[in-house]
DNA sequence: TAGATTGTTAATCGATTAACAATC
DNA sequence: TAGATTGTTAATCGATTAACAATC
């Protein structure tokens, strides 16, 4: 019997109480926080926080509010960034190497194991200590190394194929940034990135302010 | 008297109802498409489809379905896609030249005319054709040349001053890619891309699928 | 203890889905 | 006309907010 399904939308916030519980902790260095301290800086209501929260356990203390320090455990737990992910990324354009280095940049738990491109100008080169090897080279790749997951940074017309060797290698999730959507066993977590529609959200923003 | 507002739901829909009548105007050379051939392709419901798209008109013909060009004119009118938007793109590390390089490449309406950078060994240089000039500016350049989308692909850390600088010259929208929830004037459209929050929410999945 | 704040149940709100009349 | 499919109203569902009892 699996526990209830967590909605999608509780799924997005929890990143953003992990930056700011962080950012508390480091640049303010508080140890506590309550739901209505919460609330005033993240603009949602104390209720929902305290809802959201709730949804995975008791983290706080009656009384007296939440631990920071305990409660990013807690979220970092639920996010399952207390473990080490192995990855790919596949296409090493801008994107590929923006994410690359962002990873690195960011570090927690991501340990970059393998580059791969079709560019034979790039194929055989090194990228932060990472060799690229060619994207034929992918689906066994990731395979022998138990890579969990893939992070597609190619063209739109190559991303399934990519997708496709991911999965049949048998990476746990995709990591997309190709302006498609992609079609992939169900067992497999698929995050996908759209910078078109991101920014087309954008020109809507900008045409219906105040409206 | 504005209309009433569009919830945020639907904005999000839009630009992947754009994506996929493209698509079956360009792969599929269809000409006409119902809800329930759109609910099948893109698991929306049909009745969610038809509710969307009358939210903003009768683009529909009863008994019949959706003429796909008029559709997509429609849409892309919706969506602020039938004019031009000056940009400049501040940071020019991968990331800026990964966006640079995009809407060079998907091309409608986003013209980039500036580029800017603190590093005086991007400084001066040119990319895709355009100058690469000092973040310092940034301010009075947005201003005379009536710079309309400002994208932030600078650090966490700077990010918080180049918006400050974007909305004081008079940017109508920020699409922003620092890892930070960014504090301005309610009147300039605000987009951000929180890569980490996305990451963060594959792992999430990754942990919890099937549950 | 009194005060504060959580955890949780109940009420509300908004978004999605179903149903069907309008009409091409 | 009959059949099909939209546009739109009504019903349902789920997520958010409010309220308050539990308790530190």
């Amino acid at each position: 019997m699996g526990k209830a399904k967590i909605s999608n939308a509780i799924i997005r916030r929890l990143p953003r109480y992990r930056r700011y519980l962080g950012h508390l902790q480091q640049t303010k260095e508080l140890t506590k926080v309550s739901s209505n301290e919460l609330s005033e800086l993240m603009g949602y209501t104390a209720s929902q926080i305290r809802q959201d929260l709730n949804t995975f356990g008791k983290f706080g203390h009656q009384g007296y509010g939440y631990e920071i320090k305990e409660l990013l455990k807690e979220i970092n737990s639920i996010l399952g960034l207390d473990r080490e992910y192995k990855t790919v990324i596949v296409g090493c354009g801008h994107l590929g190497q923006a994410i690359t280095n962002y990873t690195y940049y960011y570090k927690i738990g991501f340990k970059i194991i393998g580059l791969f491109d079709v560019n034979p100008d790039i194929v055989g080169t090194t990228i932060n200590g990472v060799k690229v090897s060619n994207v034929s080279e992918l689906k066994d790749f990731v395979k022998e190394n138990e890579v969990v997951i893939g992070v597609i940074c190619v063209n739109r017309e190559n991303a399934q194929s990519v997708a496709d060797a991911l999965v049949e290698g048998g990476v746990k999730g995709i990591w997309n940034f190709a302006p498609i959507d992609l079609d992939i066993d169900k067992k497999v977590a698929l995050e996908s990135v759209h910078l078109s529609d991101s920014l087309h959200a954008l020109t809507f923003m900008i045409n219906n302010m105040d409206e």
